[in-house]
DNA sequence: CCTTGAACCTGCGGGC
DNA sequence: TGCCCGCAGGTTCAAG
């Protein structure tokens, strides 16, 4: 999927076309994603108007005229885009949401791990997909203090830590291994060892590769593009991921990047420049 | 509580 | 050319 900053790029993309819409018409072109569409999907949706889009972790949160919020997680494959009305459909577009206008939104999910959602506006924080989400990388407060609370009692490795959602959400598998990084820090340390400065640095790099990350329009990534069909241009700036075997920016002699496999998921990092 | 590993699903690229 | 294997942006759940 997507991390935040592919999310961020497809909620502002939306944002124009969608916001102030209506909802005429859903169509679910199958039961269900990762998990079943809710039963009152369809009749929550239709002839209410798009109030407004945001972003909360890897979330893409629709607030409607009747005071339900539409959410939509991406998974790993997901993308959702708008285009004018077609009745031809690609395949694993799944679900058909027509606005007025002659526009549709398209729900497109090969893997199908993402999945949709409704619920009443003030139950949002107390929902259980919400209510263990950490803090928001970019608002000030994620900072070194509330970032050390955590790792004190964590033996796991930083990468992983930083990939909790209770910690900390949006860093996913790409932004570990470069605000890592960025921050000088090896991804295979405990995350308890690492020091009051280490953590102010790696707050600091998750910041900062996040915001560049949205600057570029994210990252495309095999099948993640764009809302408008562009691709995002991040994946031009990985200094780490995906990279093994090439020479670090570091410049130290010999330094090359690695791969490592932890958890289940691959970690990139440079053991010259990374202690 | 924390940690780890498996599970969900399809497609693609590399190696043989 | 074609098949098989491993791997891919995330999250959740169970078991230790």
């Amino acid at each position: 999927m997507p991390e935040l900053p592919e999310v961020e790029t497809v909620v502002r993309a939306l944002r124009p076309a969608v916001v102030g819409a209506r909802i005429e018409s859903v169509l679910l072109r199958r039961k269900d994603l990762r998990f079943p569409f809710p039963k009152s999907f369809k009749k929550i949706l239709e002839g209410q108007r798009i109030v407004s889009i945001d972003r909360r972790a890897k979330y893409i949160l629709m607030t409607l005229s009747n005071d339900y919020i539409w959410v939509t997680h991406l998974g790993m494959t997901g993308m959702l885009a708008v285009r004018g009305i077609e009745t031809k459909y690609a395949t694993h577009d799944h679900a058909v949401i027509g606005l007025d206008h002659n526009i549709q939104m398209i729900y497109n999910d090969p893997r199908r791990f993402g999945y949709m959602d409704v619920m009443a506006k003030d139950e949002l924080n107390t929902h259980k997909l919400f209510a263990h989400l950490g803090a928001e990388p970019l608002n000030k407060s994620f900072t070194a203090d509330a970032l050390m609370m955590f790792l004190a009692r964590r033996s796991s490795p930083i990468k992983t830590t930083i990939m909790d959602q209770k910690i900390v959400v949006g860093v996913g598998n790409i932004y570990a291994s470069e605000s890592l990084h960025m921050a000088k820090i090896d991804p295979r340390r405990p995350a308890h060892s690492v020091t009051r400065t280490e953590a102010v640095n790696l707050v600091a790099a998750i910041k900062h590769t996040l915001k560049q990350a949205i600057k570029a329009g994210g990252s495309t990534i095999q099948n993640f593009a764009t809302p408008d069909g562009g691709s995002g241009y991040f994946q031009h700036d990985f200094k780490v991921y995906d990279r093994a075997g090439l020479r670090c920016d570091c410049g130290k002699k010999h330094a090359v990047i690695e791969m490592v496999t932890q958890q289940g998921r691959s970690t990139y990092f440079c053991a010259t420049c990374q202690r």
